[in-house]
DNA sequence: GCCGTTTTCGGCCCGACTGTTTTCAGTCG
């Protein structure tokens, strides 16, 4: 490796991938630190289930839809997971910004022997035997160490495990990892489709968290069901979009693509699917908590079935339901599978009815090409027409972005065209626009033509760097003007690419739900916007919802089930969604507001 | 350090694969 590579690899390395939201919660703070000191109580060499305590504790502190800072100690220990003491580790943390304990652990080890560990294949003992041994404190002491030939040698590593290592660097520098769920989705549909063709394949299903519709997918999982595993496993590794074959076993085999993303191939017995699926579809931390279930009833699970644990007898293994339910509890769907207190309330039978993409019955956040979609509003509407929409929304920009070149003659001008193609199958056509929130909460047009409309999304499209106080205040304003049902992509993040804006998301579901504003789930893949940990805060505080697409073209209406996937991920069903709702009963969501204002 | 539909004390999910090991530790999901 040139000495310029190296440095350049390293930046990269240091700079990381950029964080998705700028969302200032006390508890995000506070589940980093716990994540931190799992990682720093893994490294140092203490007890393992003191780490799993508090990565218990990070998840639930993150997924809780209070605000840390704004709970006495009892509260603290009522988040699940969270005891006396690590109740009194957050209290210290929100009254002196930081926490003791995890200050001497950071004392103990440098930073960068924790970010060795984000090196696929690195975990923290042969982190921390690199640090001990050779010095290495940082991914550029690691790739000197590589350079020179001082890794080579130590105890446990072979030449085999430095290459890895060095391999393992630079997917880490080139990736970071996650990609939209979309192209994980065509990916495992590409190999889904190759792989039901081969012979004494009886069923295979992306499982991981593609099926629990996380936002961004890390891996690419697959369960398969045969008999005969060798032809799957011959097949799947010898596929044309296979760069390179990282696990080769008997039932498991992982590859990765030239695009750089991993896929894993199991392959089960036919009569292990429900285990297998249940198993493979994770998360982790929900199947930590089914399995403890499982043994305190004297059972044990795995991806084989549920068994008796004395004598080993099979209790239940062909379907989902039938294992969950030897467990006394319903199916839950994957969506749900986050360990955010579903399995409680499944117990208590009190799972939400969640929305599905049929309970959808329009799309209000569409375009045409009158503005930058690339499809004519005659072309969408037979798209619309197509997936069997009771109403539809146009909603083009409105003029206060240049860009567009909108005019209210040309707005006129549409909404008498949509009248035109009125009352044609079936669907009612809502004349709409997509207004531009300004930098002080305003948006594009008076209220007498906003009155035109009937309904009105508004969205921030540029001053994304506001401060939070700015930026709160204007989407507050944004919520109380009359005209504005929904507010497009509320956190204006770009997946990957662009972070979220900053403001008090609490303030601002607080106004969405006294003004009667809907919050836009927008489901295009790059945005999925709000996502899931921002719908849950939202619903806790009465908001309701709108999923769309923001389609620019007819091919971007099937993306509606990323934003029900999402919307589902956020534990809402139909009633939150007023586009689930019949038409009058939406109308009267908008007319209310109106009159209201 | 948290937790309980047999427990307020004594446990803490489970298996595949790799690499280097002469019987298994580490890592991953």
């Amino acid at each position: 490796m040139q000495p310029q590579a190296t440095t350049g690899l390293v930046r990269r390395l240091r700079e990381g991938t950029p964080r998705l939201s700028a969302m200032a919660r006390a508890n995000d703070a506070v589940a980093e630190l716990f994540q931190e000191y799992a990682d720093l109580i893994a490294i140092t060499g203490g007890e393992a289930f003191r780490a799993r305590v508090y990565e218990k504790a990070a998840r639930a502190v993150a997924g809780y839809p209070a605000d840390v800072s704004t709970l006495d100690r009892k509260g603290l220990e009522g988040i699940p997971n969270v005891g006396g003491s690590t109740a009194a580790k957050i209290a210290e943390y929100l009254g002196t910004g930081r926490i003791e304990a995890v200050e001497k652990l950071r004392g103990r080890i440098p930073a960068g022997v924790r970010e060795l560990t984000r090196i696929p294949g690195l975990g923290p003992k042969r982190a921390v035997q690199l640090y001990e041994q050779l010095g290495v404190g940082s991914l550029a002491d690691l790739v000197t160490a590589i350079e020179d030939g001082r890794v080579a040698g130590l105890r446990g590593f072979g030449a085999r495990a430095v290459t890895n290592l060095q391999r393992g660097i630079e997917l880490l520098a080139a990736s970071g990892g996650r990609v939209l769920i979309s192209e994980a989705a065509e990916v495992a549909a590409e190999i889904v489709g190759l792989l039901a063709a081969v012979p004494g394949c009886m069923r295979v299903e992306p499982a991981g968290s593609l099926r629990r519709m996380r936002e961004t997918i890390g891996d690419v999982d697959i369960l398969a069901a045969s008999d005969d595993p060798e032809p799957l496993m011959e097949t799947f590794a010898g596929l044309p979009l296979v760069a390179d074959v990282i696990v080769r076993g008997p039932t498991k085999t992982s590859i990765r693509t030239a695009a750089g993303l991993q896929v894993d191939l199991r392959v089960v017995p036919p009569a292990a699917w429900g285990a297998a699926l249940q198993y493979f579809t994770g998360s982790q931390a929900h199947n930590i908590r089914v399995r403890e279930r499982a043994v305190r009833a004297g059972l044990t699970l795995s991806e084989y079935g549920l068994f008796r644990a004395d004598d080993g007898e099979l209790i239940a293994s062909g379907t989902e339901e039938e294992v969950y339910r030897r467990l006394d509890l319903p199916w839950i769907p994957p969506v749900l599978r986050e360990d955010r207190g579903e399995v409680r309330a499944a117990l208590r039978g009190e799972l939400p009815e969640l929305i599905r993409v049929e309970d959808i019955l329009g799309d209000l956040h569409t375009h045409t090409d009158l503005t930058d979609g690339v499809s004519s509003l005659e072309e969408m509407l037979a798209a619309a027409r197509e997936r069997g929409y009771r109403y539809y929304a146009v909603t083009d920009h409105a003029k206060d972005l240049p860009m567009q070149r909108m005019t209210d003659a040309k707005m006129l001008a549409q909404r008498d065209r949509l009248r035109e193609l009125a009352g044609d199958g079936g669907m009612v056509l809502l004349h709409g626009t997509e207004l531009n929130i300004g930098p002080d909460g305003g948006v594009d047009w008076d209220a007498g033509f906003l009155a035109g409309f009937d309904l009105c999304v508004a969205s921030v499209h540029s001053h994304f760097g506001q401060d939070q106080a700015t930026m709160t205040r204007r989407l507050i304003r944004a919520c109380e003007n009359p005209y504005v049902t929904v507010i497009g992509h509320p956190t204006t993040r770009l997946i990957n690419r662009r972070p979220a804006i900053d403001a008090d998301w609490d303030a601002v579901f607080q106004a969405a739900a006294q003004t009667g504003t809907a919050m836009e789930i927008n489901a295009f893949p790059d945005r999925l916007d709000l996502g899931d940990e921002l719908i849950m805060r939202a619903k806790a505080r009465g908001v309701r919802f709108a999923i769309d697409t923001d389609a620019h073209s007819t091919v971007h209406l099937g993306l509606l089930r990323y934003g029900v996937g999402t919307a589902g991920r956020g534990w809402l069903t139909a009633r939150d969604v007023i586009n689930a709702w019949p038409l009058e009963e939406l109308r009267a969501f908008i007319d209310a507001k109106r009159r209201a204002g």
